[in-house]
DNA sequence: TTTCTTGCCGAAACCGGTTTCGTAAAAGAG
DNA sequence: CTCTTTTACGAAACCGGTTTCGGCAAGAAA
């Protein structure tokens, strides 16, 4: 025979009691006296009972889950990040004993029709949202059918949106800081694209950047839209055909940059020696890219697991102002930048 | 107010029928006449009626979602499959209306504890274990508990194992002869770590390519265990300072191959001139290395979507022969492979 | 016409929990 | 020592589905 599970009813049978006080017990009712909260914990322990959680979630509306819907068929940079972020978010979310459903898409509206199957056969309590765009309709949604979500990074309404983000705009400015102080003054910068906020963001710290350096802004060596190797290369070809070339160039995005070192040997050109790169991301290969990539590491296993808690507090407690953080960037120094070249002409 | 969601009795009342009539029309029973069916169908169709899947699975004991324990630690070579692997599950689950529900751990011991967890709170109703070793105490606990599962890889106990996996035996004989066909006859080969099935698979295929190619096997020019880039380079700095060393390595794993071209230039050689060089996997890293490398590229989403299938089937209707599938790696030709270097001296 | 099937659906139990409500016993107030 | 309040639990409804069982009505067989 098959061993039966063993259920609240078995437990309340063994100790003489009636299920419905068994579950008080459990689940932290002041009627229940001290004396047979712990009759019941020990006896929960001695026979190994474990709650349905989908039997629970009947009644309580809760299925203990977080639910995340990754794009996957922009082959951008998501791939590096995926392995340490869900392990952050299943680290948070097991850590209260919640589990993750994940989901994949391949377009924007498909995102939304399996945000919304997922919604109302109710496989999850709440949402992570990565990859935030400047206006974004997943958002738009949740917040429509009133379901909690939390952001990883920004948008534009931020009204009633827990979330979670790195400060690239600091990042970004420190890099263009670290390249002036070496005496840089042409430092141009590869973007992303205009519609994810983070580029927004990061663009902001370049400008910065510029101006506590004192450094005019000059937007013919601003690049936009490279988030691939491909695209970094036509990037960095077209900052380098400019009449007065980048000694430096930061890349808001490391794929970009690696694809930047390509662009710069195409011109006869060493990175690092003759144009100094700063990438942000901290994606592996950039480790044993010749020369070894500077950029800002990003930490996504935690990232992952705050964006877990955050989002079962908010899914608990609602929303509050206080389920919003922030998180720094941080600098590894490799090989890829360094002083401009001496002027030989 | 919250608009309310419907269900099944909302249904039921709008149509005159009772809920268990309605559950019955939408389940396929027998007893049902066509005419209410129809009209069944018509009015969920209408009301945007969808059953909660907790609520069917408290009494069907079926959650309709898959289960998937990622271990994560182990930096290996599982960070460039996942995305797409991810999205061929999910894929293969949603087509049946199924999901997925992931967790990480840490450790073996960590893995066995969370599938037991998962598996008692019925998360699940069944795995996907990727990466199988060759003694593997997941399938154990598996079949110990009468939970159903599905290998991606093998196992050496395969009774009663659905499985998919890919023909590596194949692919590295096919390495090997195409090396030996450009002239070769010092072929080596790095190996991954003997505890995973795989690398037995393509130890296998590498004996059986020599046996055709009419060379002797040589444990000089094997090497074992060689997973990362770092693993790579040394198994690679052993090889090429052996008395005879290797014109041409094939090894089972491309990121041991990524090290091994550092090992080779260590050498004063060039990778794809001085040594050829025939990976297995088909990273993305690989062709953006220098030479692009020749590799057998795995199709890692069609593989997580048929493993999807076999798993729902293995639960639907239980264990058969035909739920073992295999598939090839295909070659991709690129330029880290040719004819062994003129012998100058 | 009567009897036996068969088709089709209602009624109710059931799954494993949670939550509400009522009440006996114990404790406190007068 | 009575009366009121509190404590601590039982009883039962409930959540949203599925499944079993029983029976009415129509059609087929006798």
């Amino acid at each position: 025979m098959k061993h039966r599970r063993i259920t609240i009813s078995d437990v309340a049978d063994a100790l003489g009691l009636t299920k419905g006080t068994v579950s008080r017990a459990l689940n932290g009712y002041s009627d229940i006296s001290d004396g047979t909260r712990i009759r019941v914990e020990k006896k929960v322990k001695e026979l190994g009972y474990r709650p349905l959680s989908h039997a629970q979630a009947i009644r309580t509306g809760r299925v203990r889950s977080l639910g995340l819907v990754l794009q996957v068929n922009a082959h951008d940079a998501q791939r590096p990040f995926l392995a340490d972020f869900l392990a952050g978010v299943t680290k948070g979310a097991s850590d209260k004993n919640w589990t993750l459903t994940v989901a994949t898409s391949t377009s924007a509206t498909d995102t939304l029709d399996t945000l919304r199957r997922l919604v109302e056969e109710r496989k999850a309590d709440g949402f992570i949202l990565p990859r935030t765009f400047r206006r974004d309709d997943r958002i738009a949604l949740l917040k429509r059918m009133d379901v909690p979500f939390v952001l990883y990074g920004r948008t534009k309404d931020m009204s009633n949106c827990p979330s979670y983000d790195i400060l690239g705009e600091e990042a970004i400015e420190e890099a263009v800081l670290r390249l002036a102080s070496f005496g840089h003054r042409r430092i141009g910068y590869i973007n992303g694209g205009l519609e994810y906020s983070y580029s927004h963001v990061r663009a902001k710290g370049y400008r910065s950047g510029l101006k506590k350096a004192g450094i005019d802004y000059d937007p013919a060596i601003v690049q936009e839209d490279a988030v691939t190797v491909v695209q970094g290369q036509a990037a960095g070809e077209r900052l380098l055909s400019t009449q007065a070339p980048p000694t430096a160039i930061v890349c808001a995005v490391d794929m970009a940059a690696l694809g930047l070192y390509q662009a710069i040997r195409t011109f006869g050109l060493e990175p690092g020696r003759d144009v100094s790169v700063i990438g942000y991301d901290g994606v592996p290969e950039g480790a044993y890219a010749q020369p070894a990539l500077t950029t800002f590491q990003v930490d996504n296993r935690r990232a992952g697991e705050r964006l877990a808690q955050l989002l079962i507090r908010r899914i608990r407690d609602g929303y509050s102002e206080d389920l919003i953080e922030f998180d720094t960037a941080r600098l590894v120094v490799r090989a890829s930048d360094g002083p401009p070249p001496r002027r030989i002409s």
